[in-house]
DNA sequence: TGGATCTGTAAGCGATAGCTTACTGTAAGT
DNA sequence: ACTTACAGTAAGCTATCGCTTACAGATCCA
């Protein structure tokens, strides 16, 4: 159930922002904050969230923590989705469109 | 930038239990208030918020209004998520494991 | 036509999510 | 050893989100 968090996690303006510049390397929550209009400890609580909903990861280095991307919370948040495009889904689209087709042909 | 949009409705949980009781078949405000333990006008208010993320559509039908889902803003939420697929993000993978070898070479 | 049914909107309330400042811990540098 | 740099945690504040009740509009039915 870890697409709920990814979801959550995503929903939210700022974690987007730092989940997304994240996208080209690893960061350090130093360079993170800086390129964030918010204060470095917000930038760490949104890290801690990212991280529990599986889409980042820490490396530690000496003084420093690195953060990247991790696909796993991708991954189920994207079957989630896929979820819905099963054949149940199908008919129903096709009882929207004969509902249509009647109220038409009513008037 | 609907995909934002589709993200904050379906980071709750009660938008989302609406949103997956449409899986099989459409259905009025009222039947989805039932299934739901909040009240009618509660259910209205997320349904407005799932239709403005394109994740739902009306059909009115005289008295009723029934709702059903629609792919579109899924569609565009797995399109933002597959942006992460790409092969920069491939390339950061790979500095992350010559880091983690670095790493274990020192000690 | 008049009451009943179905649904959307308005107003207001309480919980919580995100932010800040202050503090603590740990590693690096001199 | 002492200081500096980096990052996580605690506590508290505020804005917002989801909920409720009350109301309004539209359609159905007798």
């Amino acid at each position: 159930m870890t697409y709920i968090e990814a979801l959550v996690a995503l929903a939210d303006p700022t974690r987007r922002a730092i989940f997304e510049s994240l996208r080209d390397r690893p960061r350090t929550v130093g360079e993170l904050a800086a390129g964030q209009p918010v204060s470095r400890p917000a930038v760490s609580q949104h890290l801690k969230v990212l991280e529990s909903a599986q889409l980042v990861r820490v490396e530690p280095q000496g003084n420093r923590r690195f953060y990247s991307i991790r696909r796993e919370g991708l991954e189920e948040l994207k079957h989630y989705l896929d979820g819905f495009w099963s054949d149940a889904l199908s008919a129903y689209a096709a009882e929207v469109t004969r509902r249509k087709r009647q109220e038409r042909n009513r008037r």
